[in-house]
DNA sequence: CGCCAAGTGTCAGTGGCTGTCATTAGTCTC
DNA sequence: GAGACTAATGACAGCCACTGACACTTGGCG
């Protein structure tokens, strides 16, 4: 897709009417709701006509999870990088704090990483992008799974273990999300606790009882 | 809403045009696909006008997903149901075991259960139906989650275990479906036998490493 | 410069979904 | 059992997301 050695103004003015829709698509979609937003009223903003917004962007649901969609490569290719040695679960966890750090590296060359972030809220409070999302991340788990598998030198069909790990991974996260989104703190860091705590209680809210009388 | 006592003529044809409605759409989407069915096909087909599809249905995803609402609401009862003595996990294992033994009779009253499973088939292969299926089921999560947490006597504001819990059960039962989903066997029998196999598989996939060398 | 192809705008059309309003058809009362 | 009341429906108009087709503009390149 990119061509390395070729920036062309072509391809440069490409990028920026992308950039420019994206962004702001996220601006409205924040500002003033989702569904209040039309595609007319993006494509007018960015001075394009609606046709060409649908040539970047297959409709409104794909160019809001734009962004969630880098963020997923990210850590995946984490996932990818971590040592063999670490067990599965171990090494999920380390790569999905290790790619937080470097998030707004990568999100901010396109976005304003406030924005990036007060979309994520959006995602989780509009019904139909919590959905798109949700099945988002459920593809990104399938493929977590199989470089998992490929970690341990197992079949990801004929053993469960490799999908099941990532799934109890992947509940786990979006219970961070879920407090995350309703909660009052909108800080990459605050994310990122709560990540880690959520984890942590894993041991615990799987042995068996709780009560203590 | 359903006065027990009150059949009434009214009531009567109302039930009869929306189980028709249900019953004709799950009908022509399973066998001509989901997409290349549109609304004016199905009330068109129950000699009812478009609108009034509408009025009984907020659209075709909703249509789609009602029969699995009715699982899921039998589903979140037995969990109600479980005798405070079992651990959560377990509880929910056997409350999802039980709930499929009786299935068949709740769904058979309003459709063939063999073309609600059909629709299940159709849920985890068509993306936008399957965005919305995830969706609900986490809506499912939320609410067992606030019935452990009260059978276990705790906040579920304050305390993530239930939450996580719920999370990691949901998770395993996600790669059940879409493992069932992939399958040649189409047989309630196998989904309920994936889904023991699943739940069983859970501790072996959390113990760290699996590599035998 | 001039050709080719990529990118864009315009237009027409489909289909999901909603608001409105007049009409039909159970239901309830006397 | 006739008439009043109200819920259910149909017909119509309209919005918006999205798509296909075609003509036009513009960057890339010999």
């Amino acid at each position: 897709m990119d061509t390395v050695i070729r920036p062309g103004l072509r391809e440069l003015k490409k990028r920026r009417t992308r950039d420019a829709l994206l962004r702001t698509a996220l601006e409205l979609f924040t500002s003033q709701g989702y569904e209040r937003t039309t595609v007319d009223e993006i494509a007018g903003t960015v001075d394009v006509s609606q046709r060409t917004f649908f040539r970047y962007f297959a409709g409104k649901e794909e160019v809001t999870l734009a962004v969630q969609e880098m963020v997923a490569a990210h850590f995946v290719e984490a996932v990818r990088r971590r040592p063999p040695e670490e067990a599965p679960l171990e090494a999920m966890r380390n790569a999905v704090l290790e790619s937080w750090d470097t998030i707004g590296d990568a999100v901010g060359r396109v976005v304003p990483v406030e924005l990036y972030l007060r979309a994520c809220r959006l995602i989780q409070s509009t019904p139909s992008l919590l959905a798109a999302h949700l099945r988002r991340s459920d593809e990104v788990g399938e493929e977590v799974a199989r470089i998992v598998a490929e970690r341990e030198g197992l079949d990801v069909d004929t053993d469960p273990r490799p999908r099941v790990a990532v799934a109890v991974f992947a509940g786990v996260m979006r219970v961070t999300e879920r407090l995350w989104g309703s909660g009052r703190d909108i800080g990459a860091d605050t994310f990122r606790e709560l990540t880690a705590a959520h984890l942590d209680a894993l041991g615990a809210a799987l042995t068996g009882r709780w009560r203590t009388g």
